[in-house]
DNA sequence: GTCGCTAAGTAGAGTCGTTGCACTTTTAGA
DNA sequence: TCTAAAAGTGCAACGACTCTACTTAGCGAC
């Protein structure tokens, strides 16, 4: 905890931006993404817009703090899989173990609100996972020895990466992944009908 | 062509609406995207910026002029399936009849490297598509008399609509939907090895 | 015809996100 | 201790977009 990294400059700077995201965060769920300006956040985080900018790309990313190598651990997860398993069920394997977690903090309910009642945050938050799109096709049309272009690995990749969106919404988030996953596996199939109350 | 809606103040309004998108399309082949400001493109077509805004919704909106109502024959393909085909293959038929001509304007080439080369473009072009998720996967929901939440309905709601997307590139577009509708159809399978020169 | 009504368009000021620049302060490292 | 990079500041600027108050022009009814 106390130790996190290095030097004081860099305890310091993460601490500037914790400061920032921090008040992103309580102005945010306090009165809603579009009702606070990078102004009010400068000013209770006590630093710049400038100093703001130096630490997130733009506003949008001031919601989604914690996310840096959920990209490599996907590359990994494809590479260093175990050699019985198809690279279809590590992808499985891996969406179910990580990802679940990640959204299941204190505050989870009201964040959530957040992102879905903001377009440009839902936006954003669905590309944040197709922008891995072409590192993971890449990786998998490794595997298989065919050039990164290949469709079948982008289509897979794009399938894939689609379904944590999908199933964010949901109540039952294993339950979504994994027949998600299914569809990809065996193929779409109607749905059964209505559990007949 | 000359009669196309009522009134003299309709036409009127068409003709301006039509300027502006022509004045912003031709200004963005010639300079890139980012190098053309709204006020260029107001002055090009001889209006006001507040009027480029009474017409469009954004800026990006300048670029995808043309596409209203292909919501509802996504719609129609479903409901008004022949009774032996399955909605996915009527999907299938839909997206093969009426999108690669679309795209197949004169500049499309053009047109197609503006927007590939324009991240922002290329967010807004993909959320066009997936904006139509709810009402298609409602439709699919309704033939099969299962919730409009329905995980497998949305689900390929999403894949169908992403086929178009990840079709764009390719140079044989037809063979990639056929492809892309294959997996969704039969389920992913790895790719056949290179082609062995 | 002309008298409103409504919708299109304008001008201009203002907000907000975002960037660039010149400058000060801090601190790691030689 | 000196130096040079890095963090932060303050300010001006730009571009997208909005708001408000105003003008203009076509429409329909009398």
């Amino acid at each position: 905890m106390t130790v996190p990294s290095i030097s004081r400059r860099d305890r310091k700077k993460a601490a500037t931006r914790q400061a920032i995201a921090d008040a992103a965060l309580r102005l945010f769920l306090e009165r809603g993404y579009d009702q606070v300006s990078i102004r009010d956040i400068a000013d209770a985080a006590d630093v710049s817009t400038a100093t703001v900018f130096k630490h997130f790309s733009g506003k949008e990313a001031l919601v989604f703090d914690e996310d840096d190598d959920r990209e490599s651990q996907l590359i990994a997860a494809v590479r260093q899989r175990r050699s019985d398993q198809s690279i279809l069920d590590a992808l499985r394997q891996h969406v179910l173990n990580t990802w679940p977690s990640i959204e299941a903090h204190p505050q989870a309910a009201e964040f959530t609100h957040l992102v879905n009642s903001t377009p440009v945050l839902r936006a954003y938050a669905e590309r944040m996972w197709t922008r891995y799109t072409d590192s993971l096709s890449a990786a998998i049309a490794d595997e298989y020895g065919v050039g990164h272009d290949d469709l079948a690995c982008v289509a897979l990749a794009r399938f894939v990466l689609e379904i944590p969106v999908l199933a964010r919404s949901r109540q039952d988030r294993r339950a979504a992944i994994e027949a998600l996953f299914d569809i990809l596996t065996h193929g779409w199939e109607p749905p059964s009908k209505p559990p007949a109350p």
